[in-house]
RNA sequence: GCCGAAAUAGCUCAAUUGGUAGAGCAACUGACUUGUAAUCAGUAGGUUACGGGUUCGAUUCCUGUUUUCGGCACCA
């Protein structure tokens, strides 16, 4: 998908055609006060105070004829320079625009563009002329806030995007099309993986039994991953006392984010939103040498968070989150190796056995915001921490932007982005450095010289959540599942029911012995009739058997997205399949 | 949570300004089955999300709730 802010170009004319519609809104709704409409990524949007007035897709119709109407006119844009001064007079109506104005320091030039009737505060640059926009359309509308503050009044916000040929809008708005056929929630509902219930709640989806299989297939493959990278899996409970997220800071920190307290007789329980009290705790359980170290703990592990229910969005963003959750505690010199070494993993699972192409994430350093009071206190710690992150991407060559205010209450992140098939830009894997959780759960262990001394935690996911990873997965493979997930991976069809049905029946007892998930289609249905379903099902395999297999015992079979048929025997064929499941294929 | 929209059969969608809720696919029944993307016929399927109101009469209008969707805010 095209991003306008990486063409300098079409983002000038994205900015532009905002303007357009800030116009347009002057001719039709004279009371509108603007606020702000910059060129985003996907286009721009024009930010406006309407009063009482609500857009509908009506209005959205005549705005952009209103558009139309103005750029076929062809306005010159011209830029005008303004005292501070000029520039309250010419916008005193709009106490937005007043305000923005007044906050600009004294000396500073203040710029505005014009186009026949309409004057906006810009800094610029514009095309030359109305005439430019020729090949837009208005997308969308919603509420935003104004400044993006959510104590502050709702603004009206209209999205629209613009190109210079129309054939790269309408290659665009088939992206868009084309990306909703990727939407995972689709895909779910297609495939029957998942779904939810009224009854159950928003945020909480239930898994099918192809769901299922295809989660518990992701949960044994990212742990035998972590078992052959040293790492050791444990279980914890999902309730904890109060008393613990106390100590840990979550109390303080992120407790508007937590379901609310269970009272029992004199206990105060609540629903864990994080696994790394849990997790100190059984460190603590026992002594450590520094030779054990690092300790590398593991848990798929279900935690739970109290989503605003605008946020909730089918598996992408879910109240009870199942985490491929470890916490390693590490001296203080072995940061950067292990730090390196989840870093490779990433990369492993994501590039080599999953196939993610690299462009389908980016590195994100996570820091901490000027907001302090969000996190905990202690300037040194955060200092460290973030300096520590950085150098060490540094030296992995990795190609990554920062970002501030997305670090965790208790320390910096390496995160790894991806963009949904809606456009939303979330977090997947993460590894995040922690000098505090030590701190607070006085975690130690013993050094050369047999004296007690602090580790530090590295909190990290790879799979991030079942729930997450499977939203990416079916978008980014549209649905086309790898072997060792797909539900149903072999599909056989005999070619008439009479004659080859016991064969066929004998080939899936032999597969399901050999723990291949396999599909007799038996019903009363033409052979055509199940291979259209078979592929349309996205199943990897078909197998068609008829007089030829049954002759020579052997079985023909054809994969998804090939029309080639291949013939094998029985045991060349089983040996093959387990093989392309080992190989996560 | 905020702004806006939507909710009709298992799924995808219809239902002309308020007047008996329909179709395709799927399901079921019967017939037909021999080599790589849909055989034919029939049957059944609905308190139109849920509650309240207006009306002789509500899927349709008003209202409350829930869920879903598009953004905003939040966010691993």
């Amino acid at each position: 998908m095209i991003n306008i802010k990486e063409n300098e170009n079409l983002e000038i004319l994205n900015h532009s055609c905002a303007h357009l519609l800030a116009h347009a809104i002057k001719h039709l709704y004279p009371d509108a006060k603007l606020w702000v409409g910059p060129a985003i990524e996907s286009g721009f949007y024009y930010d406006i105070d309407m009063g009482d007035k609500v857009i509908t897709e009506d209005d959205l119709e005549k705005i952009q004829k209103e558009m139309k109407k103005i750029a076929k006119s062809d306005k010159r844009i011209t830029r005008i320079e303004l005292t501070k001064e000029e520039a309250l007079e010419t916008f005193k109506d709009n106490p937005m625009k007043v305000e923005l104005i007044e906050n600009i320091p004294d000396g500073e030039t203040i710029s505005a563009y014009k186009q026949d009737d309409f004057i906006d505060l810009c800094r610029g640059p514009h095309m030359p002329t109305t005439k430019s926009m020729k090949y837009f359309k208005l997308l969308k509308f919603s509420g935003a806030y104004y400044k993006g503050d959510s104590k502050n009044k709702m603004l009206q916000r209209i999205y629209g995007v613009c190109f210079e040929t129309e054939e790269d809008l309408n290659e665009y708005l088939k992206e868009l099309e084309e990306a909703k056929e990727r939407d995972h929630r689709k895909i779910g509902k297609e495939q029957n993986l998942f779904f939810t219930h009224k009854l159950v709640g928003a945020g909480l989806p239930l898994f099918t039994p192809n769901g299922a299989t295809i989660r518990r297939n992701l949960e044994r493959y990212i742990q035998d991953k972590e078992l052959s990278q040293g790492y050791k899996h444990v279980y914890s409970p999902v309730l904890a006392s109060t008393e613990m997220y106390k100590i840990s800071g979550h109390w303080d920190h992120y407790k508007d984010d937590m379901f609310p307290i269970m009272k029992l007789d004199n206990e105060d329980l609540v629903l864990r939103p994080m696994n790394c009290p849990h997790h100190a705790l059984i460190y603590k359980n026992e002594l450590h040498s520094y030779r054990d170290l690092p300790v590398r703990m593991g848990e798929i592990a279900n935690v739970f968070r109290y989503e605003a229910s605008g946020a909730v969005c089918g598996l992408e963003r879910v109240r009870q989150i199942c985490q491929n959750d470890a916490h390693l505690f590490v001296r203080p010199d072995q940061i950067a190796e292990e730090v390196g070494n989840v870093i490779n993993l990433i990369f492993e699972v994501y590039i080599k056995d999953f196939g993610f192409s690299k462009d389908s994430f980016k590195f994100r350093l996570s820091k901490r915001s000027k907001e302090k009071e969000k996190y905990i206190d202690n300037d040194e710690m955060w200092e460290t921490a973030e300096s520590q992150l950085k150098a060490i991407m540094d030296k992995l060559e990795l190609d990554y932007y920062e970002e501030e205010g997305e670090a965790a209450f208790y320390g910096p992140k390496i995160d790894i982005q991806i963009k949904t098939a809606l456009g939303h830009d979330i977090t997947i894997p993460t590894c995040q450095l922690d000098f505090s959780l030590p701190e607070r759960f006085d975690l130690t262990y013993i050094d050369e010289k047999g004296e007690k001394v602090r580790p530090v935690v590295i909190h990290r996911a790879i799979l991030g959540s079942s729930e997450r990873f499977m939203s990416f997965l079916l978008e980014e493979k549209k649905g086309i599942l790898p072997l060792f997930l797909a539900p149903v991976q072999v599909n056989i069809v005999p070619v008439n029911m009479e004659y080859h049905l016991r064969y066929a029946k004998e080939i899936k007892e032999e597969l399901q012995k050999n723990l291949i998930r396999v599909e007799l289609d038996d019903r009363d249905e033409k052979m055509n009739y199940k291979i259209r379903e078979s592929v349309t099902r996205k199943i990897p395999i078909t197998i068609i058997l008829g007089d030829k297999e049954k002759d020579n015992e052997n079985i023909s079979y054809r994969k998804y997205g090939s029309e080639e048929t291949v013939t094998v025997s029985k045991d060349d064929f089983i040996v093959l399949l387990k093989n392309q499941i080992d190989n996560y294929k």
